[in-house]
DNA sequence: CCGCATCCGGTGCGATACTG
DNA sequence: CAGTATCGCACCGGATGCGG
C-alpha cells in the first residue's frame, strides 16, 4: 500500500486538481467571500477587486463542479443568480480563511523582514 | 479607517501578492514538502511530481523573497543547495497542511458527490 | 553531475464587446 | 444582470546551455 500522506504530490491524483481550484488565484478569494454568506455574481465581482468577469465565471464553474458551492438561478427579469457554499465548501473555506487570517495578522512582520532581506 | 477584514480583497494590498505566492500551484506543494524538513532542490523536484525545474526555481525564489524559507548554498562540486522553512514559513505551511489534510480525508466524499452532480 | 539561466512554442489570462 | 465570444499578450512549461 502506497503511503497516503503524499497524495496531492502525485501527478495524477484527483486531489491535485481540486486543490488547484481551491487555491487558485481567484478561487481562494471566492471561497472567503462566500464564507460571509450567499452572494450574487456582480456582488462578488465588486468585492474581489481585480477579478475579470471571465475568470470569476470560470472559477465559480470549477468550484461548483467540485461540489464546493451551489448555483441558484431565478427565472426573473432582470436575471438573478446567487452562489452559496455547500457543507464541504464551508469546511474548505474555513481552512483557507485561517491562512488568510494568519497572513493578515502577521503582514507587518513579514513585510519588515522582506525589507531587511 | 477602512475595514481591515478584507485586505486581501484589495487589489493593491501587498498581502494579495504574498497570498498568491503561498497558494500558487507549486507554492502550496513546496510549503507542505518543506514542512517535513530541509530539502535539496532535486529532492523536491522528485517529490513534487510534475513540477518543472524552471517553475520550482521561480517558486522557491518568490517564497524566499517573502521570507517563508531560506536558501543555503554550499560551494561544493557537485553543487549542493538546500531550502528550509523560516518560523513564518512553518506557520503558513501548517495552515496549508490543514487544508490539504482536510481535502485528502474528504476526497472520497467529494468525488462521490462530483459523480452524482 | 547539480542547480539554475535562457530561449522558445503553446496555453491561459484579461480587456472588450456582445447576447438573453 | 449574468454571463459568453473573441483576440492579443503574458506567462508557463520543456528543452537546452553552462558554470561550479
Amino acid at each position: 500500500m502506497k503511503e497516503l500522506q503524499g497524495r496531492v504530490l502525485s501527478k495524477n491524483c484527483p486531489s491535485r486538481e481540486i486543490l488547484n481550484h481551491l487555491t487558485s488565484r481567484w478561487g481562494v478569494l471566492v471561497m472567503i467571500v462566500l464564507l460571509t454568506g450567499t452572494k450574487r455574481f456582480s456582488e462578488m465581482r465588486r468585492e474581489i477587486e481585480g477579478v475579470s468577469e471571465r475568470m470569476l465565471s470560470e472559477t465559480l464553474k470549477q468550484l461548483e463542479q467540485d461540489g464546493m458551492l451551489v448555483r441558484h438561478s431565478y427565472n426573473t427579469v432582470p436575471p438573478h443568480t446567487d452562489y452559496t457554499l455547500t457543507a464541504h465548501g464551508v469546511q474548505a473555506a474555513e481552512k483557507i480563511q485561517h491562512l488568510v487570517d494568519w497572513l493578515e495578522n502577521n503582514l507587518n512582520d513579514i513585510l519588515l523582514q522582506k525589507q531587511s532581506a
